[in-house]
DNA sequence: TTCTGTATAAATGTATACACTTTTACGAAA
DNA sequence: TTTCGTAAAAGTGTATACATTTATACAGAA
């Protein structure tokens, strides 16, 4: 088991729902659950705390990252900053090769959307839409707000009443891309958002 | 010496010049340096990695992070996008006491305007006009932003010549917070960072 | 009952030792 | 001279052991 293994697998454990926000991680359980010495699973627990999934404290347990309610809604908020910016750039420079891999990464979110892991799929799809942009600084920061809000959301399962609803965006998305409809695109881009920032919201409240 | 204090140090020498960009960073040096075993080290080393400051690859020597001209630029436009941003929701909010700590932070950038750690003194500014703002994530997102660009800074020294444009644009700043002219203050701010951008950009060029 | 103080248990922080990987230096062949 | 391969040196990764700090449980007082 490396440390890499080790945070690939709590951060399944921790956007699972399996370890809730505020959850504790001891290095020593981690440890002896792995098999390893507590060394590696303090790097492993870096490296979660770099991705925004996981609160280190000297001399504390980690913990699983908790929000407040105003914290949720600042992420939201810087999403939706960074996500229609970068979709914006991505769409001035988008090739026919790009409009195939979104074609796959819709495909692909398709799949999995009823899935245990439908965010994965969510993730993935977005990512398609933003590449063309080019942007990797941009890109990870997106990634750890997207990852930190859905820490939040895990707990709350996968929300199936709404999949129906995101999946016609993303398809709708992958039309406006085909057709050239920038300014369609991005404000479909804008109230996508809305929507799984209003719906998380009221699950929270 | 604590992580916390070998961190620090060397937060300290890679921003005020002393370990350049690209410069690897021996965990075994570290250690006898400071007085400590790799164990702490490898610590603080993580902890730079978290601010952006430094590159960890596994079985590989840290490293100072180098930037790209694109990714220099890339940060550029997040800043501008996240400070502008940022700042405007503050002047919302702004209340008579934060005015005068903005007052105290420009009297105290103005101070170490000319000294070694004149970007501490700028940082401490800015942060001081988007603090009513309250919103941690956003504003370690720019401080994260600043770091990074301020490592390509640091070893072009403090560029002095445009000490004096910058100190204006801070005095400008405070002024029209007082004044409460929202609108001319997030432009004057844009323009600040761009010139910012532009000189560096000059430089590394 | 509720609160507080203390002792015990649990967890973290770090030094040391050693296995494995990468880098570097050197020498032989083209 | 340049290039390539190889061996030594340097560096990282991790297990173990122990010191220090934090969390927990329990007993006694208000």
């Amino acid at each position: 088991m490396t440390p890499d293994a080790i945070s690939d697998a709590l951060e399944r454990d921790i956007l699972g729902g399996v370890l809730a926000p505020g959850s504790v991680l001891p290095q020593g359980a981690l440890a002896a659950r792995f098999g390893v010495s507590r060394i590696p699973v303090r790097d492993a627990l870096a490296r979660l705390a770099l991705a925004g999934l996981v609160e280190l404290t000297p001399n504390r347990r980690a913990r699983v990252v908790e929000m407040t309610l105003e914290e949720v809604i600042e992420a939201f908020d810087l999403r939706l900053m960074l996500e229609t910016d970068l979709f914006a750039r991505a769409l001035e420079r988008m090739t026919p090769q790009d409009l195939d891999r979104i074609d796959y990464a819709l495909a692909r979110s398709d799949l999995e959307a009823r899935n245990a892991n439908w965010a994965e799929g969510d993730a993935l799809f977005h990512a398609a839409l933003y590449a063309p942009a080019q942007r990797p600084r941009q890109q990870a920061m997106i990634d750890g707000l997207r990852r930190a809000c859905r820490v939040q959301i895990a707990c709350y399962k996968a929300l199936p009443e709404d999949t129906d609803r995101w999946l016609d965006d993303h398809a709708a998305l992958r039309d406006l891309c085909r057709a050239g409809e920038k300014a369609a695109a991005t404000e479909r881009l804008r109230t996508h958002l809305t929507n799984a920032r209003d719906t998380l919201l009221s699950h929270l409240a």
